[in-house]
DNA sequence: AGATACTCTCGGTCGC
DNA sequence: TGCGACCGAGAGTATC
């Protein structure tokens, strides 16, 4: 399930990929994926003609630069995006193909067909659902301790709760919220607003932490996912609790255990992360 | 009215 | 072998 630091993996290598390329068709098997414009075909003609200038990530989405118009990618659980000749055969999960006028195409993989496309003009896109509710970067000097602790401050969720909601910051998943807030001693139960300030600091510098060096890594591999040149993440190997369920906890050899918060599994060591 | 909780999407996987 | 429960991101909707 890519997080931030799969996705901005992602847009690292498609973008050497697919820079310069320009649309001659589009191919949409399954027309729910793409959320806007509302007819498929309005999508298929406006990305015809248009040319890949680069990508960028914002949260969880990726955005394909064109000429006129920005592609918002969203890839939930399994979505992945591969460059195949054009006469490669493509299974029954591939719903989404952007043919290229070199005998090359963009095609889009999705199992569950969980994932969303939406198709916007130029400069827009950041007014328009489903970015213009978004928290700010992990990475950017916006994303201060103040501003986290301000969220925290007025909710009354469970910690990872309200980290889980990207309205405040971007890029936490199951996995790494799980990670951060191991990280930084703290249990996923907690009420958001009685973390301490000390806490606050610490969980602050820690998800920027883990989501930085998982990007350096290339991300994790859990389940299936893969990057978009069939690379395998090695953050795995640097996972502290998440799918650890019985295994030694890494500082106190306490077993981890798995819960369910917020609807979500969730592991934690029982004793690093008292409630 | 703003915050929170619930619903929905989907198919592979798992347990019975 | 069959079948239903489960998982999960985030938009949409309902509720408080």
């Amino acid at each position: 399930m890519p997080e931030l630091p799969e996705v901005e993996t992602v847009k690292r290598t498609l973008q050497q990929l697919v820079i310069g390329k320009k649309i001659k068709d589009v191919k949409v098997m399954w027309p729910k994926i793409i959320k806007h414009p509302d007819d498929v075909e309005e999508f298929k003609v406006k990305c015809i003609g248009q040319t890949i200038h680069n990508m960028e990530r914002r949260g969880k989405f990726l955005k394909f630069l064109l000429d006129d118009y920005v592609l918002v990618s969203h890839l939930r659980m399994e979505g992945k995006y591969g460059l195949y000749q054009q006469e490669e055969p493509a299974d029954k999960h591939t719903h989404v193909f952007f043919v290229f006028e070199d005998g090359t195409e963009l095609r889009y993989r999705d199992v569950r067909k969980f994932g969303t496309m939406h198709l916007f003009e130029k400069g827009t896109e950041e007014t328009r659902l489903p970015l213009s509710q978004l928290g700010y970067e992990p990475f950017s000097e916006e994303f201060t301790l103040d501003v986290l602790n301000e969220a925290l401050s007025r909710t009354t969720r469970k910690v990872k709760v309200a980290l889980l909601d990207q309205t405040t910051v971007v890029g936490l998943g199951n996995i790494y919220v799980d990670e951060a807030l191991y990280r930084a001693n703290i249990h996923p139960e907690r009420l958001a607003k009685d973390i301490g300030a000390e806490e606050a600091a610490k969980l602050h510098q820690e998800i920027i932490k883990t989501l930085s060096e998982a990007v350096e890594q290339g991300g994790s591999t859990i389940r299936s996912y893969v990057n978009s040149q069939g690379q395998i993440g090695m953050f795995q190997q640097q996972l502290f609790v998440y799918g650890r369920k019985g295994e030694a906890c890494k500082k106190c050899r306490t077993m981890i255990e798995k819960s369910v918060v917020g609807g979500r599994g969730t592991h934690f060591c029982p004793n690093c992360q008292k409630i």
